[in-house]
DNA sequence: GAAATGAATGTTATAATATAACATAATAGT
DNA sequence: ACTATTATGTTATATTATAACATTCATTTC
């Protein structure tokens, strides 16, 4: 089991590194694209839909919804960042081209959210639900808990 | 690996375990949180809080959203319905006795969800999440993909 | 059985989350 | 420069959910 403070990296190099594969998928990084992920990236814990855009209209008052919701999902699409079903959140996310299927371990105490990796995981669930005669395409696995700082 | 087609039941016994068990807590199956659970179950798949709030006002044209929302919270804290937190929806629970931590498998082709419990999933789950020293209070595991009626 | 209590529901209002649809601007390829 | 595409701006509204207070209903205590 690997917890994804393995690969945390600071902002720049998060930054620099999503340049780079966006330069390699040919899609692109916009200024905005480039705010709203800073603003997560730069947050410890989750970030809401609506605080980011409350963030945005400090320096561009004329942010609305779609402003911060296409990013969003520009975002979630190459992997820069995470949504939190089940708090309506989005996290940022250091090692985009690393790995997908991640699962979150998220603090109730600290609201802090681990990203973390198992293969075991992983396969266990894939070999689960193959049981069943069903191709599994997208896992959402959260878990909510107390973390070790907080216990 | 079991499917919760394991104990697939009808809806009148559905909803006689669901009194039997409310009796037993000393909490109350009232008209309203019957009917709305069994608008649940009546459902093949998952159904959404405004569709339940249509669907009771066809009765009581004076229905509105809190009486909904407060029929699922009980229902929910008592377990005969869970949410499933990727879509917004609620799925009707045919053995709220008996397991908790059932993980749903969610078919985007014909949108029925199978409720499944696995201690194989449950043991990872909990056995990766302590190796964090993370104490794991809720889990919610969704698994998208297509079911093998769909594929 | 009336009064008191607590639980459930009714009601009004609004908060929080998210998207549709169309207009404009920026960018890249020809 | 012209065109096509992508991104952003803008307006409006859809969807999901809760807060706050009023009323009704059920239970129990006297």
């Amino acid at each position: 089991m690997s917890t994804c403070k393995n690969h945390k990296i600071s902002l720049d190099e998060a930054l620099k590194k999503a340049e780079i594969i966006c330069n390699k998928k040919g899609v692109k990084l916009t200024k905005l694209r480039q705010k709203v992920l800073t603003l997560i990236l730069k947050n410890h814990g989750y970030v809401k839909a609506y605080d980011l855009l409350n963030d945005l209209k400090k320096n561009d008052a004329s942010a609305k919804p779609p402003t911060v919701y296409r990013s969003l999902d520009f975002l979630m699409e190459h992997g820069f960042i995470h949504k939190i079903q089940s708090l309506n959140a989005f996290v940022g996310c250091s090692h985009p081209d690393e790995h997908e299927d991640c699962y979150f371990l998220i603090c109730k105490e600290c609201k802090n959210i681990e990203e973390c990796c198992s293969n075991t995981v992983k396969k266990v669930l894939t070999s689960t639900s193959g049981k069943n005669n069903f191709s599994p395409n997208q896992v959402t696995l959260e878990i909510t808990g107390i973390c070790q700082d907080c216990s």
